[in-house]
RNA sequence: GCGGGUGUAGCUCAGUGGUAGAGCGCCACCUUGCCAAGGUGGAUGUCGUGAGUUCGAAUCUCAUCACCCGCUCCA
């Protein structure tokens, strides 16, 4: 497929359909009309997105010996957020523009001039038609304690708007209780949620998302050599999970656009449908979290370095990876549409999901070649109980073969196994025992001996 | 949040005031000896939701919810 129709939006529309057709991801609360800018993993979507974790998991925590793990609580206390700057320094209070469409900060009225219509510019014209200020404080907010009486509403706490934050509050706890050495990291998954003003774009803009945050603590002088460092390895690890680097733009956000308090960061965009859009943020945030949690809390966040008897700030460099972001790159990426010749010769089209094996959601589907033949019916559900303690296999005997190979086809399945009357040893010994092995992309077979099919799958699929 | 568009079967859509439809898909059976073949039968809808107008509303009006596009926003 022509890489310029990947950007093609009528693309993005048979995405979404497939999505919900073949139970990837599905509308939040549809039965009852749907909740804005929240979305639910259906059966394959769920088996995705959690290859996608785990391979995550994987590759930044359990193969280096150099990072740890953490699950914070998403419920947050007001004053690590206080201390973040979540809570407060991102509060203007705004009004719209009815004529010009503009939107301005309430206390800066009168001093803009309207780009559009300079004549009726807020605070400037009688023909202003102002909304009342709003603020925006894009975090959600809730009560913690059980109190039936309204005018003791509890506690206040926040759903987190990043993971970031409680490993940085439990940084301490980590040094003090896991004996490790800087340069170190701090990994994390899970569940952030921000009340955007406008959810878009399917699930890459949604108000509940999940994010792979690592916070890589160093010595202050080793902070943007690590955030290059880290920049490439995040790169070969999209490539790992099926996003080829060339379909990736890296930006390095120049002075004034990144965050206050980071001194590099580089934005990694993928080509979506609906455009170029962020999939993860590298960003050297220097000491500012430490110190500021370390102020707030008037409690020492400092590192004692063995090795030069110095006591330090960790300066950290943090590779914040969306991951529900990801799973929707990767299938935007996998999705193809290809013409291919039917049993009779006419040119038909063949919708696949070309899915890095170790992502796709069912690693192999297996098939008796006729549903009546007893013996590869038998011979199909052993393999199938062989394997299925070690990846997820789907055993389908309906209809015909060609059309089962097309449905596993549009779930991104990279492998079917077919049982057939050679199989099961009716044309001949020669080949008794072996099954055909057929490959998604290609559509082309193998042969193989039964007992070789779990470790020629495994070594695949890892 | 502003402006525009769209909501009818799992999907794609037809249906402009008078009994809710098609294609594909799905399920069962038959057929099927490797790429969505064919046959027979079957299930599925409060026409997004709620009000209103009308003898009668999928259809007209209003509100609301969701999705899409363009702005806006994105610590």
């Amino acid at each position: 497929m022509a890489d310029k129709s990947k950007t093609d939006p009528a693309r993005m529309e048979k995405i979404v359909s497939l999505c919900k057709r073949r139970g990837f991801i599905y509308q939040s609360g549809e039965l009852y009309g749907g909740l804005n800018g929240c979305w639910d993993y259906g059966p394959l979507g769920v088996e995705l997105k959690r290859n996608l974790k785990e391979y995550w998991w994987r590759r930044n925590v359990q193969e280096r010996d150099d990072i740890v793990g953490l699950d914070g609580a998403i419920l947050t206390m007001p004053q690590v957020l206080v201390a973040s700057g979540h809570v407060g320094g991102f509060a203007d209070p705004m009004v719209d523009c009815k004529t010009c469409k503009g939107r301005f900060k309430a206390d800066a009225l009168g001093t803009f001039q309207c780009k559009e219509k300079p004549s009726v510019c807020p605070g400037q014209s009688e023909k202003c038609q102002l909304t009342e200020p709003r603020q925006f404080n894009l975090m959600f907010e809730t009560k913690v304690g059980a109190s039936a009486d309204e005018d003791d509403a509890g506690a206040t706490a926040y759903l987190r708007p990043e993971t970031a934050q409680s490993i940085f509050v439990q940084f301490r706890n980590v040094v003090d209780s896991s004996r490790v050495k800087l340069p170190f990291g701090i990994a994390q998954v899970g569940k952030s949620f921000r009340n955007e003003i406008n959810p878009r774009n399917f699930t890459f803009r949604s108000r509940e998302f999940e994010q792979m945050e690592i916070e890589y603590f160093c010595r202050p002088e080793d902070g943007l050599r690590l955030t290059d460092e880290w920049l490439e390895a995040r790169l070969r690890f999209y490539e790992e999970v099926g996003i080829p680097r060339a379909r990736l733009h890296v930006l390095d956000v120049p002075d004034g656009e990144r965050a206050f308090y980071s001194k590099k960061t580089y934005d990694i965009e993928y080509e979506f449908p609906f455009g170029l859009q962020e999939l993860e943020g590298v960003a050297y945030r220097t000491d500012y979290d430490l110190g500021v949690h370390q102020q707030h809390a008037g409690k020492p966040l400092e590192y004692f370095d063995e090795e030069t008897k110095e006591k330090l700030l960790p300066h950290v460099v943090e590779p914040s990876a969306g991951c529900d972001r990801t799973v929707l790159a990767m299938i935007c990426e996998a999705y193809d549409e290809e013409e291919v010749p039917d049993a009779k010769g006419q040119m038909e089209t063949r919708v696949v999901l070309r899915f890095a094996p170790r992502m796709a959601p069912v690693k192999a589907g297996i098939f008796p070649l006729v549903r009546k033949s007893a013996g590869q019916v038998e011979m199909c559900r052993e393999i199938q109980r062989v394997l299925q303690p070690w990846m997820t296999v789907f055993y389908d005997e309906g209809g015909a073969v060609g059309r089962r190979y097309r449905r596993q086809d549009e779930i991104g399945t990279p492998f079917c196994i077919t049982a057939d009357f050679d199989s099961i040893g009716e044309n001949g010994p020669e080949l008794k025992g072996t099954v055909t092995v057929r490959h998604r992309d290609s559509m082309e077979q193998d042969r193989l001996p039964v007992a070789e099919l779990l470790p020629w799958l495994l070594e695949r699929i890892r």
